[in-house]
RNA sequence: GGCGACAUAGCCAAGUGGUAAGGCAGAGGACUGCAAAUCCUCCAUUCCCCGGUUCAAAUCCGGGUGUCGCCUCCA
């Protein structure tokens, strides 16, 4: 498996601190608003990194931290007249619902940086005593010219950093490039006592000192937006090593931006769009193909078009494994009838698919640096192929494809295991049903019944009465679809 | 101003030396009462432009143009 280290600015071989264990730490949000689609790729795509190391049998850890007190987070405190801390819990319940909602599956370990506060003192302590900082007027800040490495993520040095500085420089620091690591209180602003007066901890030193604290030294993937490149990873690192004297990370991954009509998309741009809002118009699972379908270091474009496209895509994955979810239905009941008549006969084998490929060209995909582009791909080839098959089959099934439509199905959930686009079942197996689970008895039977009135105005060849229905439900979500096997009816997508 | 990334069909998008995946849209055909779904066929002699290296380049090198990003809170 080869995964691109920002660091290298090349793909490396992956090789974990320890075999088997692999330690991810991700950067999560700052809690103070709702999460928007830029918000979202990293936590998809991070989400999938996890899904595929554990696919392959690594065991993960995996870290993600919640900034849950920052400048922001009191400012919209202060707007709103209520107590920052009570602010950013609740955006953190928000965001578990809107994470849930794409999918993403809970981090083992959420660490919040008002409950590190010791940890964060403890690192700043060291930093301090072996002179990477010093302290101004409760201040505390870290010398940069002082850390040999600085500047070696962002490929960068101090003095072209330096030529384009676009701040006013606090007089007080050693160097304009100096940042923060723990911030004295103003007055009636949330506070913790430290051995440098009242105050709090710096931006950029939280992820230092948890993901030490949970992961340890030189632990294996540091992930987050490629906008956290410089100044906070770069700020991480030099904090870190010259803590701890060793490397801090193995790999470090970035994802692109997320753009809206070619620009990025940012809080400060005002140009976002909340996750929830994008939801209220399109299917999770279709926002989160649609991530997911663009390799994550190149920059997507967001607009209403190219999600409602990938939706159709999705449609057609839907779809085919619907299809194969019928055929394996069938061959179940003929494998009853056929032990029923004490045999089960050997037909000639037609459904020889090249399953084993799909895996390999899967699994090929995702192991260059998590392509989840070319892997949706092979969904897609995958979709062709059980389509084919299905559309072939007819209605007596033999045993070796029965057989293959099972593997052909394991493949669409083990693919699934990995993307997470369709929710699962508890049996673990995807969950494409167009009928949505609230469904009530009565409106499957509603629907049964106008069909079955349908059928006979079509046998009838009444082709208007036909066609009303048909059409009357369409306006009403429901599509019917009339198949040599019968007919289908499904929920519009 | 400094640093970096990218440029592939109508649109989205993979592909980093061996002769252009996949999806959406579109055209034709099969199936169908019609539609839908599905299948088959077609849809980039060519990968922003100009040079160069090579038997061979979308892929490497040089130059140009364009777009985007970072240098300030940001995913």
């Amino acid at each position: 498996m080869e995964v691109y280290n920002t660091l290298t600015r090349q793909k490396e071989t992956f090789q974990p601190r320890e075999p088997g264990n692999v330690y991810i730490y991700v950067c999560g949000p700052t809690t103070y608003n709702y999460i928007h689609l830029g918000n979202a790729r990293p936590l998809v795509f991070f989400d999938t990194v996890r899904r595929y190391l554990e696919w392959k049998d690594y065991k993960v850890l995996f870290v993600q931290n919640f900034t849950d007190i920052d400048d922001k987070i009191i400012n919209k405190a202060a707007e709103e007249k209520r107590d920052p801390l009570e602010l950013s819990r609740s955006y953190i319940n928000e965001y578990f619902k809107d994470a849930g909602a794409l999918n993403v599956r809970r981090a083992d370990i959420h660490p919040l940086v008002t409950e590190h506060i010791n940890e964060i003192i403890n690192l700043v302590e060291k930093l301090v005593d072996n002179n990477h900082a010093y302290v101004v007027d409760g201040d505390v800040y870290f010398e940069v010219r002082k850390f040999a490495g600085y500047g070696k993520l962002s490929r960068r040095t101090l003095d072209d950093m330096q030529a384009g500085t676009r701040v006013e420089v606090d007089a007080r620091k050693r160097d304009p490039l100096d940042f923060v690591l723990w911030k004295a209180a103003k007055p009636g602003e949330p506070h913790w006592e430290s051995p440098w007066g009242p105050g709090r901890p710096g931006w950029h030193i939280e992820c230092s000192a948890m993901s030490l604290k949970y992961l340890g030294i030189n632990f294996d993937i540091h992930g987050g937006g490629f906008d956290l490149v410089f100044p906070h990873h770069e700020n991480e690192i030099a904090q870190s090593e010259a803590a701890t004297g060793k490397p801090f990370v193995r790999y470090w991954l970035h994802n692109g931006f997320i753009t809206v009509n070619e620009e990025k998309m940012s809080k400060s741009l005002g140009n976002f769009f909340l996750v929830r809002d994008i939801l209220a118009q399109f299917p999770a699972e279709t926002v989160r193909f649609f991530l997911l379908s663009t390799h994550y270091r190149s920059p997507l474009d967001f607009n209403d078009e190219e999600l409602a496209a990938a939706g159709r895509g999705l449609e057609r994955i839907k779809t085919s494994i619907g299809l194969l979810a019928e055929a394996l239905a069938k061959a179940c009941r003929q494998d009853a009838r056929d032990l029923i008549a004490g045999q089960i006969i050997s037909r000639k084998h037609t459904f020889d698919m090249r399953l084993d490929e799909f895996k390999d060209s899967f699994e090929a995909a995702m192991d260059d640096d998590f392509n989840t582009a070319l892997a949706i791909g092979t969904c897609f080839d995958l979709a062709r192929e059980v389509n084919t098959a299905v559309q072939r089959l007819g209605e007596s099934i033999s045993a070796a494809d029965r057989a293959s439509l099972h593997k052909a199905m394991e493949l669409f959930t083990a693919f699934n295991e990995v993307l997470g686009i369709f929710k699962v079942g508890e049996d673990g197996a995807v969950l494409i049903s167009s009928v949505a689970e609230d469904e009530s008895d009565l409106t499957e039977g509603l629907i049964g019944l106008i069909i079955k009135v349908r059928q006979e105005s079509r046998k009838k060849k009444d082709w208007g009465t036909a066609d009303r229905i048909r059409d009357g439900l369409k306006d009403l979500g429901i599509v019917l679809e009339d198949t040599p096997q019968g007919v289908r009816w499904k929920k519009q997508g």
